[in-house]
DNA sequence: ATACCGACTTGATCTGGGTCAAAGGCGCAC
DNA sequence: GTGCGCCTTTGACCCAGATCAAGTCGGTAT
């Protein structure tokens, strides 16, 4: 776990700090960074790329949360990715968008256009280095979700979630494993349900159940207390310390 | 779609060519590849890795099928990764293994032992660049699968798996997107259940179902004739072209 | 040939979560 | 304040897929 932060890439001027890649980035391609370098803000509910544009930017989330998101013909969407504030955004050496990606709350994005930012990453054997370790972080995150879609019941998913969602949340760190945990949810219920393949009735419900089993307390809709946070990860079916070890 | 095989990295004496990597891979490289290469061969339903065990090689399937798969203590499994021929497994940088990787297949790897591969890695941009791009690649197919797991019906599950398996079949090459389809199932329906969150006799009776519709013709439990792969796509829900195009 | 075993099919029944519908809250504009 | 919209909750009912339980089929060892 340690510091989250350090997947970012970004540069020195962005609220984000970019301690994996660019403490190891000499001046000139720090220059090159800010050379290509905006910043775009976006509303809640606007989309940021739509699915099968062409790409013109990468970047890392600032502030805010984006989600990444499919949709068949008839409506049924599905999220396949949350992206929190230092996650990165797209994919040096695609032309094209895989999912729409949409801004969940306002968003603020660090972007880098994407063709200078490629080429700097051919000529930059950290910064690609760097992107594939994160890039298989993601891949291991995917097909950890993969697990809560295809076999967790509609409990565990809701569990799976809030203890990701805590866990990447700073207020947990002081507590440890066993303590408490308090966050806001930044999600609605729908996007809750889009991110666990189930309705948001479902949530509702299972949200109630946690709390009248003592799991969770909830304060107005969004403020969440977890008094313990094993016993969430116990509700997740979760073997595994959640990641809390490095 | 077009050539598969050249996301392998392999070297020249494998039965698998390694075009993308070593075509750009100078006399130096390949004799290092070379000297840490070792073949490994595995039974049906043996276990090539254990979650959690030590990694020792990174390679790429030869023959056969592998499968990455997830499993709770309460024996609940969801295979989060399909391996076929030409595929890699490894994480570069990873100590030990997230899933558990098992011959679903008789199977052979070409393996590298992972310290000197990562060294290499470090050394050869090309090389890490290939990697990115293939677990990039990964990365969408892993989201992909989240959609069929999260919002798909069962029908609309075995179709996918189905037109996912006969894309990476030769056959289909030669017919196209609207012509005829034939290939072997590699999977039991056990296997199929776990791929797709669901128990094998839903499986079964899907199979059925799609046989009964005319969707798919079999002969035996395996061998399987699509007529019209337009109309298994149609089936699975998939708006795209099944990636037929490039 | 027999009988055994693993992979598969099919039937009967049950249930978790979806669907449809009706109310709460709560914030905000007027 | 009052009213309007959005998010959320809760209830009643339904159905796709799970579960439990027999079989069938094909290969192979005796």
């Amino acid at each position: 776990m340690n510091e989250i932060l350090n997947l970012s890439i970004g540069c020195e001027n962005c609220p984000i700090q970019h301690r994996a890649v660019c403490a190891r980035c000499d001046a000139g391609e720090l220059e090159q960074l800010e050379a290509i370098k905006y910043y775009r803000s976006f509303e809640a509910g606007q989309t940021v790329i739509w699915s099968g544009d062409r790409m013109e930017f990468v970047g890392s989330v600032v502030s805010g949360i984006a989600s990444l998101t499919q949709t068949m013909e008839d409506g049924r969407t599905q999220m396949v990715g949350l992206l929190l504030p230092s996650d990165f955004v797209g994919r040096p050496g695609r032309e094209s968008a895989s999912y729409d990606v949409v801004a969940t709350t306002d968003l603020v994005m660090c972007c880098f256009r994407r063709k200078p930012f490629e080429k700097m990453i051919s000529e930059t054997p950290h910064v690609a280095q760097r992107l594939l370790e994160m890039t298989l972080d993601e891949l291991d995150a995917a097909r950890e979700w993969m697990l809560v879609l295809g076999r967790k019941t509609a409990r565990e998913k809701i569990a799976s979630l809030l203890s990701i969602i805590g866990r990447r949340d700073a207020s947990l760190k002081l507590e440890g494993i066993s303590g408490k945990m308090v966050f806001d949810l930044p999600l609605t219920r729908e996007a809750m349900a889009d991110y666990l393949g189930l309705t948001l009735e479902t949530v509702s419900r299972q949200m109630s159940a946690l709390k009248r089993d003592g799991v969770i307390e909830l304060e107005g809709k969004r403020h969440v207390t977890v008094p313990s946070f094993q016993r969430l990860l116990d509700e997740a079916g979760d073997d595994s310390d959640g990641g809390l070890m490095a």
